[in-house]
RNA sequence: UCCCCAGUAGCUCAGUCGGCAGAGCAGGUGGCUGUUAACCACCGUGUCCGUGGUUCGAGUCCGCGCUGGGGAGCCA
């Protein structure tokens, strides 16, 4: 016989007789003759509950059953007599699958995120994870749905690279030498090789033949950063669109923002609702304005103004020019718009030198779209189309053309404008979740100092 | 990398002024005619993170170290 998943017994118009149902026992109630299992399998945040009459030939094993112990159990769903739930498995054939001895480090209450963390492992089990990877699940789907509705292209780029995409952020080194051999020719590439910090150059070389292409994979950034929103392993969702500005570069990643969080809040509600009710109050007040209203969208100069002029003090000055700091950014989204805002038009110098210079000269076409209680949750920009100003753009930055030769002949054969964008993925689990914590929406994450499991 | 906070039972925590190491949950046993983090009774549990010091006496005060967390920087 089949087994049945309990997210569909639970949604049955009817009562079913016979089904299979297999899981893991997350509490037990017991009364004089009979009891009472709650089995999860996984498919969704609620439980079934399982009645186990005292009559069952092996009763006596399951009065002791234990907290994640696996099950297998046959029986008749039923209408529930008590109060709760609708549904209800009579149980006429149990069996223990795995038994869980009473080390089990789950418990029927509530743990605190950093006692799980140390768990990583088991912590999947608990309601909250559980519905924190459900929802993982379902935001990757969706960023597929969103991209192929619109005619992009899924394409994969180099995981191991020779090129530092920014110039910026460390990088894990990849070498089949052994730590005392120092002789880079002799290496599997024969020259310095990484962990890619982004698929974007790559990306773009595609979108100049496919038109519309995104990745979504994982990233790598050696940095030593030791905060809730960086992990040095994650994923991110990278479009890159031929003919396209900045203008419609900063539509698209609205668009998406927006997918996003309608298709969680259409899809997942059962699982949202537990963030809204246990981790953040606010959470969907927060998405419906999200999905609600238009994106605030205001060039860097002028969030220099109003920042300027706030009537609050920042612990770094802001000035044009300088970079907007996290508290620059938490004061736009939060405090002064309190919703999506997108910053556009920054200083030449503070941006990479793929970014297209403006016509002042000044300023090149970036974007960033900031979002309440995460900050920075989209990068982007227009893309440096025009041979002679990238070469001399790269000449100042000090990068090599001989090393870039294929991303500079992209810009001598057919060079359009073109645009795209990076989304942090965890960050976007984290927006819809409320998690505060980037440890809490990877299964396994990897910071400095910690790559178990 | 810098700044701040924390570390007590398997877990979550309390521990007053420096004076006998505690509770709830989990686990065990028994009870209960349908429970909902079930309930009731009884039972066991400690390198008080480590190390050095102050003191008649340190979980408590001080130094150093380790681990965890938060903030900043960097960024997604």
């Amino acid at each position: 016989m089949k087994r049945t998943k309990i997210k569909e017994l639970l949604n049955a118009e009817a009562a079913l007789d016979p089904v299979l149902v297999k899981g893991w026992v997350r509490t037990k109630r017991d009364a004089k003759s009979f009891s009472f299992i709650e089995l999860n399998d996984g498919s969704c945040l609620a439980n079934l509950q399982i009645v186990a009459a005292g009559e069952l030939a092996n009763y006596d094993e399951i009065r002791h059953l234990t907290t994640g112990a696996a099950l297998s159990v046959q029986g008749r769903m039923i209408a529930s007599q008590g109060a709760g739930q609708k549904w209800e498995l009579q149980a006429q054939n149990l069996v223990l699958i795995g038994s869980s001895p009473d080390t089990y480090p789950l418990q029927k209450k509530r743990h605190t995120d950093e006692f799980l963390r140390t768990i990583a492992h088991i912590r999947p089990r608990t309601n909250k994870y559980g519905s924190a990877f459900r929802i993982r699940a379902l935001l990757a789907h969706a960023v597929h749905q969103f991209f192929n509705d619109r005619g992009f292209f899924y394409i994969h780029t180099p995981i191991l690279t020779a090129s530092d995409c920014e110039g910026a952020g460390e990088m894990f080194r990849v070498t089949t030498l052994s730590p005392q051999i120092d002789n880079i020719e002799e290496d599997f590439f024969g020259v310095e090789a990484n962990l890619t910090v982004s698929g974007q150059l790559e990306a773009e070389m595609m979108a100049l033949a496919l038109g519309d292409v995104y990745t979504f994979g994982p990233t790598f950034r050696a940095e030593n950063s030791n905060t809730r929103r960086h992990a040095a392993e994650f994923w991110m969702v990278e479009p890159e669109m031929a003919f396209c500005d900045l203008k419609e570069d900063m539509a698209v990643a609205e668009d998406l923002v927006r997918h996003l969080v309608r298709t969680v809040m259409d899809q997942c509600p059962d699982d949202l609702n537990l963030f809204a009710r246990f981790v953040d109050k606010q959470l969907m007040p927060r998405l419906e304005k999200l999905v609600g209203t238009c994106f605030e969208r205001l060039p860097y100069t002028e969030a220099v103004k109003i920042l300027e002029t706030a009537a609050q003090d920042f612990e770094y000055p802001i000035s044009y020019g300088a970079d907007l700091q996290a508290e620059h950014e938490r004061f736009l989204t939060e405090t002064y718009f309190n919703g999506p805002v997108i910053v556009y038009d920054y200083p030449e110098t503070l941006k990479p030198f793929y970014m297209r210079l403006n016509d002042d000269a000044r300023t090149v076409a970036a974007m960033d779209v900031l979002v309440p209680g995460i900050g920075e949750i989209i990068g982007g920009s227009q893309r440096e189309e025009r041979h002679d100003i990238l070469a001399s753009r790269m000449d100042r930055m000090a990068l090599s053309r001989e090393k870039y030769w294929w991303y500079l002949e992209s810009r001598r054969y057919g060079s359009v404008p073109h645009s795209g964008f990076g989304m942090g993925f965890e960050r976007m689990v984290m927006l819809l979740t409320g998690i505060v914590n980037i440890r809490d929406v990877i299964p396994f994450p990897r910071t400095p100092k910690h790559i178990d499991f």
